[in-house]
DNA sequence: CATGAATGAGACTTCATTCAT
DNA sequence: TATGAATGAAGTCTCATTCAT
């Protein structure tokens, strides 16, 4: 889709995805449309060009991320010994990486429009997949609890992707890693309670981990 | 302290908390504050008289807020039979009434002025105070895992304050169930997994979980 | 006019005339009539009753100014050996006393509205009349040339009523002096340049030294 | 400074600055930005990105007055025939623009802002210095009093900017031109009554006449 | 195509004035 | 009658988006 841009056009729209990125996981979505073209060394013009608007921007974005994710979850399932380290070490790396950071967005208008995208939702079910995958054969060989879907394990990673407040007496770095650990320990079949309801499959899914 | 405001001005008072607990919960910290006087019946002068500014707005909300918990958290101490049911059903209750849902504020600006008021500083702790003793007790008779402490508990709950999206297959209300009971799953000694650092001691702590 | 006020009413109006002048002096007119009533001791209610707005405080305030100015020259022509010493003891007085201070107001809409006053108006020529006898006096006893006439002198004392920046090797007292002093010698005979124009009589003036 | 405008960007600024001149001089400096744009023909928004806020285009302002000066001032210097005459010529001519009216600014903080300004400040001790020169030699050539310094004038014709009100019997043109030379003739040897304290040196002043 | 200037709607806040208590 | 609460118009400033260069 990028392909036929001329070789500065690529770069112009790299260098403005990478200011949005570092911009917004930091201030939020309602960083200004002019600062992201400063941080990015080009012109509000050269932007609303790549872009037609703030949307357009975030969708490319959360494509973005979430292609990271399942290149993320590839390796991990490809390398790690059994499909349980697979998954703990994926959540884990999704969380330190902090990967889905937009999900600071809020405003529901936002939230509403990035639905909408094909891309958005071919790319997100394509995670979905392989993340499923890694699940399934963790429940299978006994090692998960088997009354979870994709969807909780989900919705769980984009709770925890939240910035935590610094903590006086702990490191950012340390209280993500206890958080991410209790919550893996939570997916284990010992201490599981029983659900309400019952877990989603992949099908009927329409899920927005990347905000 | 609110005691010597004449009737009406009173009345007005909690009409724009109350409105402006709701606009914020649903649409972000952000709300045009205009829009929040509307709501309450008010013209903006009204809601500037009594709040100077946003963040004051903010911290009225954020105590009342803490307030309700400390309730929540007192009766369930006082009611349950043991110390970790009470605990469990406390933090059900936070869930479910999203009582700290104005953790969706991420203004890092908002953020510190509100960490500066003394008022709310006591109110949390407060509430820490209770929880830690819920947390204790039950750590004692061994339904608890002893290597989290506060400050991990309200982490956790903050991160499950965010409203989940809505999700095909599923309630809300069932979706938020489901994970709370997984994050409670994560804090029994069964599954539990070493984790990084050391829980951190209330004396020390400095916590924001009420946005 | 004030006569038929209850005490305390007496007591109020005068209170907020003081205030009023302090804060008008130093911060310019644009005083919010809040602050004005807080300094007083008063609601705003009650500054509302006693000057149904800004122009009929000030217009109170002039007429006050303008009472104490004519004091000042009753008695500096009563007091003093001869005219001209009277007349520059009268035009230090003014100065230092800085009277008109309350001539920092520039908004042209103040002004019209002011000059309505007819109690301002009389109490204005009534110190007219005085000033022009004392100038009279000294330019036939050779004191004072005779090119001038009241309204210059007034017009001149009105332009000495700005507080004189702070410049530093001097004290704002001395520079007052030293200003004050020069336009008075500018007035004697001796050095008198040709002037264009015929000073003004006092029969058709309209002078706003108040401000 | 300006150069590397585009060229209609700096049309634009000459029009918000004349426009602003204006309305300033006429009204005072609390004249609405939005009123300033309209005058100057383009949208709010354009102002603010020329001057961030009032104070910057205060600044413009004032240092574009004060170059303006300091070009009659040469001018005054090096066409009359004596340094008096010279002195005198400028300062009716700094009346009669009425180039500093600015001055009608009475905000201190607005005064606090723009002291501030080194820009402004080596304009103003450009135009001291030149007024310095002829001061000294009218003074050696005898035809002006020698008690008096540059910061002296200069007081006195900062006092001398403010609009006279119009007074029946007059034209404020003559007015203004007697006012004048009354100052001017009070600046010489003839009727010089000692002064308090001494002459301030251009070295130490921090002289804001331009307003 | 890139740039950055211009626009103008809209958010925030202040204050003069009115009015209920 | 005094008070101070409420109102809302007005002013300041910001920023998404369009458009001339």
């Amino acid at each position: 889709m990028t392909g036929q841009l001329r070789a500065d056009a690529k770069r112009n729209r790299d260098q403005i995805l990478a200011a949005a990125r570092e911009l917004m996981v930091n201030q939020g979505a309602g960083v200004p449309m002019e600062e992201i073209a400063r941080h990015a060394g080009v012109g509000v013009g050269t932007l609303y060009r790549r872009f037609p608007d703030r949307v357009a921007l975030l969708r490319a974005l959360s494509v973005h991320t979430i292609e990271n994710m399942t290149e993320l979850a590839r390796t991990a399932l490809r390398t790690e010994p059994d499909a349980w380290t697979g998954l703990s070490r994926f959540v884990r790396e999704c969380v330190a990486l902090r990967l889905g950071a937009l999900r600071s967005i809020v405003d529901p208008e936002l939230h509403t429009a990035l639905r909408q995208s094909d891309e958005l939702r071919s790319a997100r079910t394509e995670l979905l997949r392989i993340v499923e995958q890694m699940i399934e054969a963790a429940q299978r060989d006994g090692s998960m609890r088997t009354d979870v879907g994709v969807v909780d394990v989900a919705m769980l990673v984009s709770l925890h992707l939240k910035r935590p407040f610094d903590v006086p007496g702990t490191t950012p770095v340390d209280m993500d890693a206890r958080l991410t650990q209790l919550m893996l320990d939570g997916l284990r079949p010992c201490a599981a309670t029983p659900l309400p309801g019952s877990p989603t499959t992949l099908a009927d899914v329409n899920w927005d981990a990347d905000r």
